[in-house]
DNA sequence: ACACTCTATTGAAGCGCTTCACAAGCTAGC
DNA sequence: GCTAGCTTGTGAAGCGCTTCAATAGAGTGT
């Protein structure tokens, strides 16, 4: 731990004097070796091993007026899609020597102010944001008089700040055209479309495919949650049908209702998965390949957001006053599993 | 945004002026109002919210040499036991005034000792370290020749540091003494005790609880990963014996595993879980409850020993010099579900 | 009116760094 | 041998805060 006597925390100082060189020149070695000679930093390198240097950050920021971290305050840790977001940002950051610290604000508006303001006063470069948000239709996120650099995630455009959005609309319009593909013709949507934005976009995608196939049916079955017991109870609701009226093809709002609504059909053997119906999830969470049928389901780009949102924030750093916010919008992905195309071989 | 002006970014001295007070003032204000007439404290809050300061923690600091914030390295926040000690330590910390800024190291050695270098540098009061473990004895976790006041959580003690862990054994044990007590004496123990070393603890409990009662016999299923395709491997394997040669409990050593067990059997109606097997799991994962038969699990205690773990390093900070280290273990809790014991009503 | 307490307020001295104008030591050209 | 032009190294002036000794005011008791 700490070295001989009582000792102090060695400052810069002390390495200038341990290496016999000025102030300036230690911190030339630390921030622009190419100044220095290679013999003097070699000495001021052994200087800095010897007394356990570790220079101070604070001192750092406010002496140069910049600091080299970026906050990210997110939303919901839990949720993978979020996470992902996280170790894309923090892999892109680490390519330009920045460095990532998270804040979690569990869905918590108030927390989601208090760790923004945290971020403003330790003058981060700059900050990401993956807000808590609501059915409403724009919640403008960015908060603060104080002048932050913020990227908006999972966010519709702005003209506060600069966003990276999902096509939720387009993942919709994905899920149903591979049904139809498959030759599905008696569709239902399970979810409410109004339980959260996003699940009203997908739905308004699935009917845009409808829309373009005259002789495919939607039937809409609104569920109060998203969570696998929701699954279930349409899984019963279906089987609790003639087989002439149940849908051929479900497209579930989230994975963990698809999961449920695969589970209950796999404990009869009343309806085979995909044969009779046809399942399909979204967000590609473990709940999607965990099920006793793989499902299909629609991956979120969630490194790939964070990627993105962080190399806009570098952008917006670099560029300054003249600085002009963009949106970037990423396309989910479709994930083919056997809750709709069986496996073949 | 921005007041006026070109503005720069308001400082305690524009303050000070705005109110017409010194600087001490405001600094005193902010940090001991208790010794500031109201009058003056209303002027010095309106001059503040005019202005839109922003405190600079930086300086803060720098000059007071001590910070409010605490670093948290995560080894993997993708698993809900990490997470729920992130929020537990958050809410502890904002008990006390305290901030929490969280890093995942994300299972990688040297990410983990970047941030704790990083933590360090910018001076926080503490931090909390989940490390990356292997399955090595003592993983001896503590770095840098930098006096960094740290607590490691679900660690075995060590002399280096304040730790908390939480009892595996005892985990295996309740588990076995749970299949026990309900009349089951033919046990498999899933997993492979040398994957890592909370699994090799759990078995040893469980073996304890089988010593005990000499009617009881033990057989041991190793796994590769704890994965549910592993578990349903696990479940084929059962379902290929004679009936009689089967156990008639099954203690997995991770939720995912159990959940692919109880997917294999309900698959089939050979077996019936659990009046024929029951299975006991691990973790409290979503898994656990999300399975068409939920899981009878050990929760580990994440929350609280997150908010341990922030509690001891609180006193770690009160005592400075005199403070000595301690341990802390904690106890997982059985959760009873359908998977041992039926739903009665 | 005076001496004595308190309490509320002041402002200058750092905290440990970065920066930058300047000095010193070289080399090369003539 | 002298100067111009480099490359290296120097150190003092802040960055925006906290702290604390010093001071100014407001009471109190006599």
């Amino acid at each position: 731990m700490a070295s001989s006597p009582d000792s102090r925390v060695p400052r810069m100082e002390d390495v200038a004097r341990e290496a016999g060189v000025a102030l300036g020149t230690v911190s030339n070695v630390l921030n622009r070796p190419q100044k220095v000679s290679p013999k003097v930093q070699a000495k001021v390198h052994k200087a800095i091993a010897d007394l356990g240097f570790v220079p101070n950050r604070a001192a750092r920021v406010l002496a140069a007026g910049t600091s080299s971290t970026i906050g990210f305050v997110v939303v919901d840790l839990s949720n993978s899609f979020f996470l992902d977001m996280t170790r894309g940002a923090e892999r892109e950051a680490a390519l330009h020597g920045l460095n990532l610290l998270l804040a979690n604000s569990d869905v918590d508006f108030n927390r989601e102010r208090a760790y923004l303001e945290l971020f403003a006063q330790e003058r981060v470069a700059g900050v990401l944001l993956a807000p808590v948000t609501t059915s409403q239709p724009v919640p403008t996120a960015i908060p603060h008089a104080f002048p932050l650099h913020t990227v908006l995630l999972n966010s519709d455009a702005t003209e506060d700040a600069c966003t990276v959005g999902v096509d939720n609309e387009l993942g919709g319009y994905l899920a149903a055209r591979h049904l139809i593909e498959l030759g599905r013709s008696r569709l239902m949507f399970a979810g409410s479309p109004d339980f959260a934005r996003p699940v009203g976009q997908r739905f308004a995608g699935v009917k845009r495919a409808i829309d373009e196939v005259p002789t495919v049916g939607l039937e809409l079955m609104p569920t109060d949650e998203v969570q696998a017991e929701d699954g279930r109870a349409v899984g019963r609701a279906v089987l609790d049908r003639q087989p002439s009226e149940r849908p051929d093809g479900i497209i579930a709002s989230a994975d963990l209702l698809a999961f449920g609504i695969v589970q209950a059909f796999l404990s009869t053997s009343e309806v085979r998965v995909p044969q009779d119906i046809a399942v399909t999830g979204y967000d590609n969470n473990r709940a999607a390949w965990d099920s006793g049928v793989p499902i299909t389901t629609l991956a979120q780009p969630g490194e790939e957001s964070g990627a993105v949102a962080m190399r806009m924030l570098m952008d917006e750093l670099r560029e300054g006053r003249s600085h002009v916010h963009t949106h970037t919008v990423l396309s989910p992905k479709l994930l083919v599993r056997e809750s709709t195309v069986p496996r073949s071989s």
